[in-house]
DNA sequence: CGGGAAGTTGAAGAGCGTCAAAAGTAGTGG
DNA sequence: CCACTACTTTTGACGCTCTTCAACTTCCCG
């Protein structure tokens, strides 16, 4: 709760992707994110038109962002940090769909309210943007609509291979896709492959793979003795061999 | 954030979906889905510029449109008929991700290639239009864009509608989900909801749903047993208390 | 009609879930 | 600094759902 205590590991970029709130200069221009983000596409100019409409929100490990049926008044975009994005079902059962981080966005909506609820994962921090405010600037700028639907796009993709994952892939092949796919997001970021950073618990990534706490164990204590990967501490996997995995994540 | 303003013409004629292709009058104005589609947010006069590069594709069960890896030349409207879009493993196992139906599209890809293989159902009528004209046109017509976006982020709300339902649901639950959300779709298509149209086999509905035909033969016994619904000739499935079918597929 | 694909049904087994308990880890406060 | 607590992770035993393999039936379409 206090925030003078939150973990200072998770946040890269945080320090460079803090925005003030005041009318002083454009914080985006120093955001480490920016070229990750849906606001790549804009030019300094643009850039200064877009951080008016924008505030900094900051969450600590297992803040809610939103709730799934909520106005989707904002959109949001993570400049540092982990959340889930997760729907459940009235008995409790819950599908994680998708893990975010630096540079990633959420609240996309076209229904008035959000499709998905969104959760801190680590300390984290968002740029956030009202929605009626940010459609104005998507007339004035296509560009970063062409921008959001590139990505919406990506995001399309990675849904189909995650359905590909969830529907037909066995809890060792499901384990080791997400730690390949977590580590070329990684990449992605400009972050190193090979230990791979796995901030989320058991729980999540269970939820995330159609699998229980127990199975996920299981599967990494399997992994590790077959030596294709080992676990260190702070939440760390170290990859061995990442072509084999690759070739035990299909199935070969 | 919708500019849902599109002249609605009775044209259930469906026969006339096709298009010419020469460069007389513009077919797509009676096009019969016009309203569904991706260029729904055109008028008259642009909708006559998109026409002149678009071109008719027609397709017999089991043609295959295009598959994974493929060079994405083209972005594909259906028009008529249902086709299914999949993935494959190594070994053969194969997640179909998506059911596609009259005012859908297909294609979309910022990588260079078709992330998946798309292949008809029924016969099927499509409007092929080649990606860097499209393109053109994109910048020319900023509401083609928002309505693409708006198009890509419905799918993409369906697709985590999805995982929860490969991750999470009962073979039960997940046969029940499915022919509701056809019966919901069905009706977005202004047609009948219910005897829903049930076009694909059992195999296609397993590789859909994460089940094996077996599974799938079995659990449409079950309901049918139970008399949550009846399997009528040529496809059809009669759903009996729909209330009650909504709480099945959510596990209450 | 006849042949092949699609659908149904049965029996057996595997993989993953469930329940339970122990061991490890982290944050809190005396 | 250490003990206390709550959470996370691991491991074991068992059971259930769904898969696998196989045979049979039904449905088309030439």
């Amino acid at each position: 709760m206090n925030p003078s205590h939150f973990d200072v590991r998770h946040l890269d970029g945080l320090k460079q992707a803090t925005r003030g709130k005041g009318p002083d200069a454009s914080p985006c221009n120093a955001c480490s994110v920016r070229h990750l983000a849906f606001c790549a596409s804009l030019d300094d100019q643009e850039l200064h038109q877009l951080s008016a409409i924008l505030s900094g929100v900051e969450l600590t490990p297992g803040d809610p962002l939103f709730d799934e049926g909520e106005p989707a008044e904002y959109l949001f975009n993570v400049t540092a940090g982990a959340m889930k994005v997760y729907k459940l079902l009235p008995d409790g059962r819950r599908q994680i769909t998708g893990f975010l981080f630096a540079g990633d966005f959420l609240g996309l909506a076209n229904d008035e309210t959000y499709a998905y609820s969104a959760e801190a994962i680590t300390h984290v921090a968002l740029c956030r943007f009202p929605r009626r405010k940010l459609d104005v600037l998507l007339e004035h700028f296509p560009k970063l609509e062409r921008r959001l639907l590139s990505m919406a796009s990506n995001e399309l993709a990675a849904s189909q291979e995650q359905m590909l994952l969830l529907g037909r892939k066995n809890a060792k092949e499901k384990i080791v896709s997400f730690l390949l796919s977590l580590s070329e997001r990684a990449v992605r970021r400009g972050q190193r492959d090979n230990p791979v950073n796995v901030p989320m618990i058991r729980t999540d990534i269970g939820d995330y793979l159609g699998l229980t706490t127990e199975t996920v164990s299981r599967t990494f204590t399997q992994l590790k003795t077959s030596s294709l990967i080992s676990l260190l501490p702070g939440g760390k996997v170290q990859l061995a061999e990442t072509e084999k995995l690759r070739d035990v994540a299909e199935g070969l």
